[in-house]
DNA sequence: CTGAAAGCGCTTACAG
DNA sequence: CTGAAAGCGCTTACAG
């Protein structure tokens, strides 16, 4: 039987249960809410209190509490999309960590979508009006003085920022010696014309990425030939074209020996154009990814890769915020680094294997 | 140079702005919010108001204006992780189409993950606490009366449901026929023996998969045989399984001509036993999926597949969620329907060609 | 130790 | 047509 208030299928208030309990609104708020004065409420009062609430079906209102104490228990996170208006499995990644962890702080998450930094950074402090206490930064792209973006109201952490931001916890991973790490297991397994399909230029990430391959081929006494490197622009659709522009300018020459794309995604699409075209990887030749998402694990032959931890990132990410959002509120916490950075490993999947000779030739495209 | 507030550092209220410009709050209201009555003010005073407000980055209180509006101009997303606490293809591909929508209609979104609809269930009436305004399910799985889970002051909307919800519009695709069409092409193909890995038992989705199997067998005069067909539970590690498991089972004897995995994540795991138990799809012997997520293009072959229109799915979801608030605050909005169907298709890929004759035989594993 | 009042920042219904 | 007041549903600081 439905409980009796002046406007039916709306949820209970405090003041509804009170009246219904025969208290006032504050005694309920202080039995229902846990605040210190609830001690002193006889377990009498308390059981009829917690009896009507649970009569009412009552649910704080959450805005109303958020007006109250300045703190929605809502964290933000603003990340880019493709062209197509799509997360990637990067972002995927990194959301599992953190929406785990807030949900572990009982803290809702909510997410904002952009479509590119610099066009929609002007975006982000319409985001901070009060509706999230604090904002997740996913793969941000800045330049210049990016202070004027960031509200000094609300506490930041960004994940992958191209660029150190201040006011901003970073969250990093070791990229250069990861790249150099799964560049030497491919010279290790006897190849040497390696095909670097590169993340989006002038990020960092992908810079600091270059610089491995590089490295590592120095170390091993390969030259380094320009015409072996191409931009994957960090996207499925980036690797495609970008392999496909290759493979055409180069038809009659051998196949490299092997592909390092700057991240899955990029692996994922020249996977793609490699199997349409009837080579086969990694016999034909081995293809390498950087990141482990969920996607280097559902190919077909499973990638090779460099994993990052971005699901632990994640996490941190969210530790280190709420850190900020209880320091912001006044309280005193543990010193928080400016950058914080994770280790990153190789994973040894089915996709590299030694070269055979002689190489394959590039086919003409069908 | 920063304004003079009394509070430094927190974000000015339209009490400020209207101090600023010498105004009322509410006049500084009507101005910057666009209220009908915003016309009466003269354009000297309207231009001193937006003056201030741009000087004083105002940004109007989400949490305040929700609590006067009962409106928070969010929508929820409630979905399932795996046991892994991750997202899978599947919910990305309806999120991305679900996030997009929702920030075109201006709405931000918010996620919940839950790790069991049975167990979990109980968590949903948390959700709708005023930082909500609607939540869209994604595959949710209810038994038994359901209805006591849904706060009736929030409007539903379900993607994929399990059994077909009251008072919640259910959003569906056209599986049976997708299912049938997909199983007709590997006959049509010259394959008699096709053994199907399915869905969780009981789920909605996989009896309805089921049930297009053994009518299309039936319609083309093939014997349903019980023991071509095995339980894949809508996962990769459930198709690793249920395939292993035949196979261990059936050793010495045919392989099948064909395999019809109940999703593609299904199919990922039959592809990888397959593969390292050496042998070659489709040459000795064809597979499909169902759904057409990423994963079905990033298999070397990639599937041959039904494609749901996940995305367009999620858009259609905030469409009618958004309907169906309005209509709770009390607009009249067009009827709109308890079950709206999309329509699936067969999309054709590299993993379905003619069975080979004799069909070669399930080796002892390795 | 307790309870009634003020306040969070907005919007809206309502007197003048 | 306009402006001051009341109210959204909580919490907290403050008199008694």
């Amino acid at each position: 039987m439905p409980a009796c208030r002046k406007r039916p299928d709306h949820p209970a208030t405090l003041a509804d249960v009170g009246r219904a309990a025969g208290v006032s609104a504050m005694a309920a708020s202080a039995v229902l809410n846990g605040a210190r004065t609830s001690t002193r409420i006889s377990q009498d009062t308390r059981a009829r209190i917690l009896e009507a609430a649970i009569r009412l079906s009552y649910r704080p209102n959450a805005a109303a509490r958020a007006l109250a104490q300045r703190r929605m228990n809502t964290l933000g996170i603003a990340a880019i999309v493709n062209d197509g208006g799509e997360f990637d499995h990067y972002f995927l990644e990194a959301f599992n960590g953190i929406i785990s962890n807030a949900a572990a702080h009982s803290q809702t998450t909510t997410v904002f979508s952009l479509h590119d930094w610099h066009r929609d950074a002007h975006l982000l402090p319409g985001f901070c009006d009060g509706r999230i206490d604090g904002l997740i930064l996913i793969a941000p792209v800045f330049d210049g003085d990016t202070s004027r973006f960031l509200p000094s109201h609300t506490p930041f952490v960004a994940m992958h920022p191209n660029r150190t931001l201040r006011d901003v916890v970073n969250i990093e991973a070791d990229e250069e010696p990861g790249a150099y790490e799964i560049v030497r297991t491919l010279i290790a397994a006897g190849h040497r014309r390696i095909l670097h399909v590169t993340g989006t230029r002038g990020l960092g990430g992908s810079e600091r990425r270059i610089h491995a391959y590089q490295r590592a081929l120095a170390d091993h006494g390969i030259a380094f030939d320009p015409d072996l490197q191409v931009d994957g622009r960090f996207s499925t659709e980036g690797g495609r074209a970008a392999l496909a522009g290759w493979l055409a300018q180069h038809t009659g020459q051998p196949l490299p020996d092997a592909i390092f794309a700057g991240n899955d995604a990029i692996a994922i699409g020249c996977l793609e154009i490699l199997t349409k075209a009837g080579y086969h990887v990694p016999r034909d030749l081995s293809l390498v990814g950087f990141d482990d998402t969920l996607a280097a694990r559902t190919t077909s032959p499973q990638l090779t890769t460099v994993r990052q931890p971005l699901r632990a990132m994640g996490m941190r990410a969210v530790e280190v915020l709420l850190e900020r959002i209880r320091e912001r509120a006044g309280a005193t916490v543990p010193e928080i680094p400016a950058t914080i950075t994770f280790p990153v490993e190789v994973v040894h999947r089915a996709s590299v294997q030694k070269p055979l000779r002689p190489r394959p030739r590039v086919v003409a495209p069908a």
